[in-house]
This record gives C-alpha cells, sequence and structure tokens, in this order.
DNA sequence: TAGGTATGGCGTGGCTCGAG
DNA sequence: CTCGAGCCACGCCATACCTA
C-alpha cells in the first residue's frame, strides 16, 4: 500500500473527530469491547496492541492482524512492537492520547511470543477479561466482522472521548481552585495536612521526591542551591548513574553536594551501605546524603547512619522523616509557603501518569480545593 | 560500515492475591 | 484483616541482523 502509516492515522484520527458522537462500529458488541479495552484504567498497554495491529493490517493489506511477531515466520506475520514503537508512540504523543508511553509489546504478557494471537490463547496477563477482549476483537477483524480502519478509528474515537473528559475534569478543578485564589492562603500546617492527606492517596510513592524538590526550587535564591532535573520514577539510579532521587548542587556549579534518597519504606542498614557504595562507585563525594521516609525510622539506623561521618571522613548521613522535613522547611521559609505549594502543584501535574496517576493529580486539586474553600467561612 | 530494523533483557517498586 | 510472595508495568539498555 503506498499510504504510509502517519497519514493512516491521520485520517482515522479526522474519522473519529468527526463522528465523535456516534460510535463508527455499528455491532454493539464490538463497539462494547472496544470501548471496554480503550477505556480501562488499570492497563493502558493493551489498548496500544491494537492501535499497532489494527496499522499494520491496513498498512499492508497481506498480513494476518493476529500475528503481530515476526518470529511466526510466515509471511503474512509483522513486527507488532516495530508499528507500535515507530508510529504509535509518536501519534499518541502528539494527539495526547491516554495510553501507555511505551510500547504495550515489551508488557510481560506480550513479550516473547511467537504464536497467532486467537481468541483461545491465554495470555497471562491483568485483568484476564482485557486481554480476551482484545484476543476477540483480532478476530473480528480477521473474519471480517469489522474493518481494520473501523477498529482503529474507532478505538481512536474511544481514546479521544477518555482525553477530552479528562481536560474536562482538570479544567474545572483548576478553575475552582481560582476562586479560592483571593482568601488567606493556607498556613505551614494546614500545607502539612494537605500534603499528608496526599500522601495517603494509592500510587504516591513519587510524592516524598516532589516535595523535597518543590521545597528546593522555592528556596533556590535564599540557600544558593539547586537541584537537577529529576530522573525518572522507575528508572534504576544506576542507570541514570544519579546518586540518588534528588541531587543538589550549588546554583552555580554542577557538582552534587547533597542527594535526598526517597523510601516509603523503612530505611535498613543495607540501604546505608548501599549508598556508600555508590558514592564510591559513582566517584561523587557528596557532603550530605539525606534518607527521605514516610516510614518510621529506627533508632540503630539513626545511630548507624550518623557514625558514618567518622568513617568516611566527613559525609554526613542522615535518615529523616517526610513530613517533618517539610514541616520544618514550611516554617523555616514560613513567608514562601505559598509558593512551595504552587510549586509541589506543579511538579505533580507535570509528572508523566507512570509517576503521578492521573486521579492522583485531580486529587491533589481536590484536596488543595477542599482546604482553601474551609478557610473561606 | 553506518544506520535502520527487530527483538530480547534487566532492575525497581507498586500492586494483587492468597495463606494464615 | 494483615502481610509476604510473586506478578507486572515501566524505562532504559544490549544485541543481532539487514541493507544501502
Amino acid at each position: 500500500m503506498s499510504t504510509t502509516p502517519a497519514a493512516i492515522l491521520d485520517v482515522a484520527f479526522q474519522q473519529a473527530e468527526a463522528s465523535i458522537a456516534q460510535p463508527i462500529v455499528t455491532n454493539p458488541s464490538i463497539a462494547k469491547k472496544i470501548d471496554y479495552v480503550s477505556s480501562y484504567v488499570g492497563n493502558r498497554a493493551v489498548v496500544r496492541l491494537l492501535l499497532a495491529c489494527a496499522l499494520a493490517a491496513i498498512h499492508r493489506v497481506n498480513v494476518d492482524i493476529r500475528k503481530p511477531y515476526t518470529e511466526i515466520g510466515t509471511p503474512d506475520a509483522y513486527s507488532g512492537r516495530y508499528y507500535d514503537e515507530s508510529y504509535i508512540t509518536a501519534f499518541i504523543n502528539q494527539h495526547e492520547l491516554p495510553c501507555n508511553p511505551t510500547t504495550a509489546f515489551l508488557t510481560p504478557a506480550l513479550r516473547n511470543r511467537n504464536i497467532t494471537l486467537t481468541p483461545a490463547v491465554n495470555l497471562v496477563g491483568r485483568p484476564p477479561k482485557l486481554y480476551e477482549a482484545a484476543l476477540q476483537l483480532l478476530d473480528d477483524v480477521h473474519q471480517g466482522r469489522i474493518t481494520a480502519l473501523e477498529l482503529l478509528a474507532e478505538t481512536l474515537r474511544c481514546l479521544i472521548i477518555a482525553r477530552n473528559q479528562k481536560r474536562q475534569r482538570m479544567e474545572t478543578l483548576l478553575a475552582d481552585l481560582k476562586k479560592s485564589e483571593d482568601a488567606i492562603p493556607l498556613s505551614a500546617e494546614e500545607i502539612v495536612t494537605l500534603l499528608q492527606q496526599h500522601l495517603a492517596c494509592r500510587g504516591s510513592s513519587r510524592l516524598p521526591v516532589l516535595i523535597v524538590a518543590a521545597a528546593y526550587q522555592v528556596a533556590e535564591q535564599y540557600i544558593g542551591e539547586r537541584f537537577l532535573p529529576l530522573k525518572s520514577h522507575n528508572a534504576a539510579d544506576e542507570q541514570t548513574g544519579a546518586l540518588g532521587d534528588v541531587e543538589i548542587t550549588l546554583v552555580d556549579d554542577e557538582k552534587v553536594i547533597t542527594s535526598y534518597e526517597i523510601k516509603t519504606r523503612r530505611v535498613t542498614l543495607a540501604d546505608i551501605d548501599r549508598a556508600l557504595q555508590k558514592i564510591n562507585n559513582t566517584g561523587k563525594r557528596v557532603d550530605n546524603y539525606i534518607f527521605i521516609t514516610t516510614d518510621v525510622i529506627e533508632e540503630g539506623i539513626r545511630e548507624y547512619a550518623s557514625s558514618m561521618y567518622e568513617r568516611t571522613g566527613g559525609i554526613e548521613i542522615v535518615v529523616l522523616d517526610c513530613i517533618s522535613f517539610v514541616r520544618h522547611f514550611l516554617h523555616l521559609f514560613h513567608r514562601l509557603r505559598s509558593q512551595f505549594l504552587s510549586a509541589y502543584q506543579q511538579l505533580v501535574l507535570r509528572e508523566p501518569d507512570s509517576a503521578v496517576s492521573q486521579p492522583l493529580k485531580e486529587a491533589f486539586l481536590a484536596l488543595r480545593q477542599a482546604a482553601e474553600s474551609a478557610r473561606e467561612f
């Protein structure tokens, strides 16, 4: 086929937008399956399987949509991963469609396969119903119940609707916050409470990193220190070459002087030993290595950490509690507390969904709004 | 040989599920 | 209900093959 994959995607996208209120697929049970896979919040990878396979089937008319693995070895097999990574990634980023940032073909259920994806296959992914629905949809195309283009366009239609709903919710939340903008700003303790509420939400493990980063961002001009760009949440420190989760340098220097390592569990002796090893291996000789934990700090750990100052000849290692850290900060820089709050909000909203989920972002705005509107009475 | 294509692999930490 | 084991997504990396 002469049309490029990018052009195919554009055409399908236009078709979806033109028919946004009207399902493109008329068969109700098939439309329902597409909607289910496109909208399921707990797993955003499988919808990419549909997009990639449908795209390949349109682009190369001779392929069997159910065979997205070249390892199958037949002429009608193709690389689903290649279509996914090369075309789908750019496309969903361009249109901000709510999908996994990385390919579906590296997820455990779909990787290392060399089989035809028929409805009889058990992909062993979660939830099972989601994978079953996707396999049935590939079969629906194969059996001719719908065309690959219909599958692609209808999937895009569902994704556009989900995206628009998400934007709408965010706009409403931000607009509500604006209303309370002129009220008396939250007190330091009220901000602490707000952060505690946010930390209590599901999937909050990235938040302590953002709390520390926000504190430095706001205090930068006063203390002459700043934080280096944050590394991605799931990347191993080893891969990124970072010493810890937040690295602090002097404003006019690249040399890391303080490194923060954030743990959502108890800090152990092994963590401290590993930190020392990391300092030695990377050759980044920091002054100060700070563990921030959201869990309890055992006395033995505290002592072990402080003993390092002498043992290392001047590297101070300390374990701090996340909430105490931010509470001290907010009282010390009391006049900056509102700036801290907006810096934190900005960092939260700008994190990729893989680190801070959409519900967690919305939860913060809602919690803040509740706290601020309560002040007006 | 260089750049593109295709696929496999790994470490981390969140999450689910089932045993007790 | 609690908690530990194992599953899983995620982002990055490694490698092998192909072809101009």
